[in-house]
DNA sequence: AGTCTGACCTGAT
DNA sequence: GATCAGGCCAGAC
């Protein structure tokens, strides 16, 4: 819906380029646009485990806005991994077209069913979880 | 400076 | 088990 007067083309932001104090985290978006680029193919994440990854200092609500520079952001941010609690597509609208995010999924090799993650579970990758060599399969219980 | 929206999440009813 | 409501932080007008 959007109750801008005027939607235009949303090119007001502008997320690269703010360094700040020199900390690792320049705006919160390079946070989790370095973490949605961390994303291992065929795999996907949800917001509020990026946020969490984040430091915290993120909440869900803001991991889906930093993705609304991720079009801009570059490389490009594979936004199209990230989905929410539920594994649902739900920023797919917000693609080129709303069927690209579940292209890319299954072109990765994920499994998309309604617009959402079949096995969503299976395929959730934690971006808090140490990049351990696979010398056990990750069984891991979403809380 | 104040207001509002926003690709969400979790808890409670 | 599903639905409602509140909360969160940060950017844009």
């Amino acid at each position: 819906m959007k109750t801008y007067p005027n939607p235009k083309e949303l090119s007001s932001s502008k997320p690269a380029a703010k360094k700040k104090t020199g900390s690792e985290s320049g705006s919160f978006f390079d946070v989790v646009f370095k973490i949605a680029r961390k994303i291992p193919r065929g795999r996907v994440t949800t917001y509020g485990a990026i946020a969490e990854a984040a430091n915290i200092k993120l909440t869900a609500r803001m991991v889906g806005w930093a993705m609304n520079g991720a079009g801009k952001a570059k490389p490009a941010v594979p936004a199209h991994r990230v989905v929410n609690s539920k594994g649902e597509l739900s920023g797919r609208s917000f693609f080129a077209t709303p069927t690209l995010m579940q292209e890319l999924l299954e072109a990765e090799g994920v499994t998309v069913k309604e617009d959402k993650i079949a096995n969503f579970k299976t395929v959730f990758w934690d971006p808090g979880a140490k990049p351990r060599k696979s010398s056990k399969k990750d069984s891991k219980k979403i809380s």
